[in-house]
DNA sequence: TTGAAAGCGGTACCAC
DNA sequence: GTGGTACCGCTTTCAA
């Protein structure tokens, strides 16, 4: 910009006026900026303008894996409303290690990104604390975090409760619930509503019949079952991973599963599943960050997202 | 910084020794601006570093939809090796917009990234020269970028030649080559290999197998081609999106398709298909990057990554 | 309409 | 070992 402003013969406050549309320029002036901008073939460092400024114009977003389908849909989605803001986004994966998360975090910070859309790994925020003191504002999508802020669910109990219910109305009694570790949030409100929709349909709870463990194991655990007296007719499978665990270890047996996935509805049968909406997941968080970021003040919002139920034929299977 | 040394009752410059680890630091006053930073939860500015370092250990990562399994895997491996080599990731979707690409790189730009990694949407790169003069690297990713930087790719003739070839071992004679519009320079590639393959064994090349355009077309275009009189026996996909749309679409034939998808094991019969490495593709993208940013000169390289075939069952059915 | 000078939060270079 | 000071590239404040 000093170049810029001794190659037009004006002083670097004239430029930074024309370089930003302020008022106060005379035409032949500008005239004369515009071209010494051209022919420089200059461009204003945004970095050094953001110092000064105290807004980056850039938000952060750690998600467990940018790889992960799921994960990369909130992405997409955060990364939209961003731009439609006028910011950018670093994005960075936590691979579920909470460590990892706080690093990403903490660096993100470092760079002063305006804000931060997280998916949680661990449950301690408290590393944020002066992060948000300082004054950056930080949204929790998917799952809740440590922390009294801004919140972005999808209704995991419920969407649980309508697909066990479903089975239900298919006539099945003995369903077994295949979930992942109950330490993680969305698998401990799927089991909710797996049991609530049980009880609501005066189903006994029979704690044989459920199964919490890593994705992997799914496929032995309902073998298990399968071999012992009075087995499950139907499954409900806690999320996407394990629904093609199953499937890949063989079983097709009566199924909802929750999470939707590509080609679901090309296997035989049809996959049924209770499909959640990422894009709406991150579309929102990121909608309420920058509703912080211009100035709302206000308690912290918890919002729930609906899931959609979408039968395919797996789950449609009588006993 | 300032309110630490005061707070220590040392020179800012001695705080800045002791946040760099460099030597000349007494244990006794670094004792005392580590006390001071503690207390005032001081974390460095990194933009304000940068901005006088030159460096902002920050890549720009433009990609064609960041929800996009394959391209995310390319993010996924940028991001880790970026992340080794202590840089963050600005990420951005084109769309296959060159427009919305030039914007994104841009932008990146504008924030003084180190280095870039381009999957391109376009063929003209020249926006990109004024940056490449001011220091920035940039490396094309997928596809080659209207510019003479260092490129890595899919060796995208020779995977179709092993998979058509492949389906010609099992007794096809006619094949019909289902590809995304040739404007595209992974698809031409592909028809180009395709074509050796058939003239590598002797048979002829009929037009009428051969059909381009949109994904959502290919459906159609081969229930065209098996009304007319000698229709082909098998069917070599261009890329994941045709071979999803064939299956869609009802079609089961002979089938090998270019780029793995997931579940294609679990369609009956399995999907045979050439897999590209598109986390490779990241990887070797990034470290090409980082090599040139740290100092390494030379002509561009262009990289070729070799492809793999995945026999399921569909490209092994006889005619 | 235009410009000079201070300062954003750091680092680099050179004295003490 | 420690401190002073210029300066990175831009915006802000105030004066001309």
């Amino acid at each position: 910009m000093k170049d810029v402003a001794a190659a037009a013969g004006v002083a670097l406050k004239t430029v930074s006026r024309f370089v930003n549309a302020e008022p106060g320029v005379s035409p032949a002036t500008a005239e004369r900026v515009a071209a010494a901008i051209e022919r420089l073939g200059y461009r204003r460092n945004e970095s050094a303008r953001m110092l000064r400024r105290g807004r980056t114009a850039t938000i952060g977003l750690v998600i467990e894996d940018v790889a992960d389908p799921f994960y990369s849909e909130i992405g997409r989605a955060v990364e939209d409303v961003a731009l439609r803001h006028g910011s950018l986004v670093f994005s960075g994966s936590s691979g579920e290690d909470p460590r990892r998360e706080r690093e990403l975090v903490l660096a993100f910070c470092a760079r002063r990104v305006d804000g931060l859309v997280i998916v949680p790994a661990g449950t301690d925020h408290d590393y944020l604390l002066p992060e948000l003191d300082a004054g950056v504002a930080a949204v929790f999508a998917d799952r809740p975090g440590g922390l009294d802020a801004d919140t972005v669910l999808s209704d995991n109990a419920g969407g649980a409760h309508s697909g066990v219910t479903h089975l239900i109305r298919h006539g099945h009694r003995r369903i077994a619930f295949l979930g992942d570790r109950t330490a993680i949030f969305t698998a401990a409100e799927r089991l909710r509503g797996y049991r609530r929709a049980l009880s609501d349909a005066g189903l006994p709870a029979d704690g044989t019949l459920i199964a919490t463990g890593p994705p992997e194991r799914a496929g032995v655990a309902l073998d298990r079952m399968l071999a012992e007296p009075d087995p499950p007719t139907a499954v409900f499978a806690g999320n996407g991973r394990i629904t093609v665990a199953l499937l890949r270890s063989g079983h097709r047996p009566p199924l909802v599963g929750f999470d939707d996935f590509e080609l679901a509805d090309l296997l035989t049968p049809g996959v049924s599943v209770v499909a959640q909406d990422p894009a709406g997941l991150g579309r929102t968080a990121a909608e309420l960050l920058f509703r912080r970021l211009s100035g709302e003040t206000g308690p912290a919002r918890r919002i729930e997202l609906a899931t959609r139920l979408v039968p395919r034929g797996s789950g449609e299977l009588r006993p």
